[in-house]
DNA sequence: AAAGATTGATAGCTCAATCTTG
DNA sequence: CAAGATTGAGCTATCAATCTTT
């Protein structure tokens, strides 16, 4: 397939994205499946909920993690179903849904934060040397939305 | 939950990788989708058996796309019953199973390619500069297999 | 009619088990 | 027994349709 050498080097290094995001998602969905009993999705949901001060409204939440609202949807089902958090109404938008993080999903995510960290560290991060990692947060931060 | 400076510039950078990833490829298998009928992961196996002169054996295959052996297997089997690729014996080693693009493989993959050469630039390089391209892919060269 | 969210139907993914050959 | 590959079973993700509220 013809290509001029601008869009090999766009494509190669979309590829090692690709390969980079694939390779480490892996090894951190095995770590904490492993030492925590704790699927990567639910992982993220909760760290995000955290991060919020603990509740957003599922529409926010899918933007900021990227997923489907569909898949979204039947995670917080599960994870609520697990106890990990709860469905709240909203009062000034009736049309719009809380996800909540539990009591109990705080002392799970508080446990599983330090296998998530080690993970990025080792599978990622040690590969890579300090100024790698700022470049390639300032350089992904300009993919849009 | 706590952590050290080092762990949320890592952390944060980890994540940016993540978003883009999901944002990029959603937008590629949506125009690849849309103007081909092409599904992402199917365009990915027929390129990478193109750039490996037409024929890998799955195991190669899967390994190069960072991908789950089964599901590559499933994927092999619903593109065969398309004719996009054929399976064929590994004479030296009878266990082996060669994953060919055929004819018709190669006639999609060419109409699809600028497609999906169009994406990588519009959806993810188009926001970075030449540098910023060369240091992402020099950068996540280094993540380990 | 549009926005927020969920659900029905279904395609696709993944773990563990299996089969075959080295 | 290990390696390459596939398959059975169960789970997950996704599209389109739906419901409710604005």
């Amino acid at each position: 397939v013809s290509a001029d050498g601008q869009s090999v080097e766009r494509v190669a290094a979309w590829h090692e994205l690709v390969a980079a995001q694939r390779r480490v998602s892996t090894a951190l969905a095995r770590d904490l499946q492993v030492e925590r009993g704790l699927a990567l999705g639910w992982y993220e949901v909760m760290a995000e909920l955290y991060a919020a001060g603990g509740r957003l409204r599922m529409q926010e939440l899918a933007v900021r993690l990227v997923v489907n609202k569909s898949s979204l949807s039947r995670m917080v089902d599960r994870m609520a179903e697990d106890g990990y958090v709860e469905r709240e109404p909203c009062v000034d938008d009736a049309r719009g849904q809380f996800a909540v993080l539990t009591r109990d999903g705080r002392a799970v995510l508080r446990r599983a934060s330090p296998i998530y960290r080690r993970g990025v560290r080792r599978h990622f991060a040690d590969a890579l040397t300090a100024s790698d990692v700022t470049a390639l947060h300032r350089a992904l931060g300009k993919v849009p939305p």
